[in-house]
DNA sequence: CGGGAACTTGATCTCGGTCAATATTGGTGG
DNA sequence: CCACCAATATTGACCGAGATCAAGTTCCCG
């Protein structure tokens, strides 16, 4: 259960306003100053690490991944952000401290964060959904850091995949084979591998018909519950049942 | 700066009563109610993963390890929470859903989750206070992820040295060396190594004078600002000068 | 089509894991 | 307080997963 910080963006695709979930809509006016929705292309950045933080996100549309690079040119990916989920968060004395990178053609509203803080002080509601995200989230990198920490490639990829998998089903409901967009280097970034692994761990999974590709960046899930068992994976999902 | 969370059972050292740094006494005493002040033995678990959860604590003395296990014996040690800082806090559907070991003998105090989250819920600071160090988490395990998935051995334990180094400086103020109290097993499950791995490390850092060792578990930090640099901490500390 | 980027595949190297043999150490009981 | 012993740490030898280096190959996109 991610994201439940309802915001009022949500729900107004193809509205000419932003504003129809309302909470309160005089206050809400308020908060969407910084510009309400914007667009980002596929590689661009929504922020950087060290940038005056004044707004943070929530996406509409695409996928985010949150980084953090080193001088040497590595980098972690340490989140993906998809529609519903807030980014651009957190900060450190007024600048962010993380990347945000499109990795798909991205909508998301942005929020004025002092406008933002000022409105949530006064709305427990609010307070409360943001404490719920940042629950959710830390549970994910503690999560991610098991991976990290004591996975193997193939182990990673298959948690990686089938994580994705399901919450991509979640989230659209659809059955159609996931696209996941990310390049070879995008993978091996987050999956703190190399291009080159990141390739041969697909492989491995292809051969075991637990995946299959069409084009470069569309993998089919053919087997979720397979990759959970490879992956360590201890939750719950999936709902469908599979060979 | 971690753990801004002000709650009741600070300061209250040598004092008969928990309650002595109020927000609002009355509220205090109803979310004292599941025990206030309680101790564990090194190795003794706060909770455990799967539990059914009630309380979260706060730490008054001792280093609590929290992690994350696999079936097959792998673990991941997600966090050190020490004096100040907060744990137990994550809940799935009402379980805890991480591990919390006592590195040393601890005293805590605990908070009945329920009590609180209404306390919170009518108590805008409070609940600020909550974000804030949910933010302050979500930052360090951020950082830690670049740790597991971009770093060598030895980078790795001259970044957790570094850090440990000056968290303990700036929370005791002290300049005695630091006395990590942590077995080659618990490093070795915080940095995703393995003993001998860190035993190596430990060499190495000691060969290039940057470490010392009095015992086993006391490692003396010579140079701070020399494992920073081979850690590839980016942050801004620490405070003094060395060599 | 053509060219360049992204991906795959293969060969080799290296870091860290594994296994095994000491060496320390700290806790316990005499 | 000391001696002993089990637990923990160090050290060495070897191995293997994954990184690195180097070709190919495929796939876009103009």
């Amino acid at each position: 259960m991610r994201a439940p910080l309802a915001l009022p963006c949500d729900g107004c695709v193809g509205r000419s306003t932003n504003i129809c979930k309302p909470l309160d809509p005089t206050h809400l006016l308020v908060m969407l100053g910084l510009g309400g929705m914007r667009r980002w292309k596929r590689r661009e950045m929504l922020f950087r690490s060290g940038d005056a933080m004044s707004a943070f996100f929530k996406i509409r549309s695409g996928i985010v991944a949150v980084s953090r690079a080193l001088d040497d040119g590595r980098r972690q990916i340490v989140a993906l952000r998809v529609p519903g989920d807030c980014l651009g968060y957190l900060e450190t004395d007024g600048k962010y401290c993380f990347e945000g990178e499109a990795l798909t053609d991205v909508e998301a509203c942005a929020f004025d964060r002092r406008r933002f803080d000022a409105f949530a002080a006064e709305q427990p509601r609010l307070a409360s959904a943001v404490v719920e995200t940042l629950s959710a989230a830390l549970k994910q990198t503690g999560e991610a850091m098991l991976v990290l920490g004591q996975l193997r490639s193939t182990e990673r990829l298959a948690h990686f995949l089938a994580e994705f998998d399901s919450l991509y089903r979640a989230r659209t409901g659809s059955t159609a084979p996931v696209s996941l967009r990310m390049s070879r280097r995008e993978i091996a970034d987050y999956l703190g591998l190399t291009v080159e692994t990141v390739s041969r761990a697909i492989g491995q999974l292809r051969q075991q018909r637990l995946i299959d590709r069409h084009g470069v960046d569309t993998i089919i899930v053919l087997n979720n519950r397979g990759l959970r068992r490879i992956g360590k994976v201890r939750s719950t999902e999936p709902v469908g049942v599979d060979p």
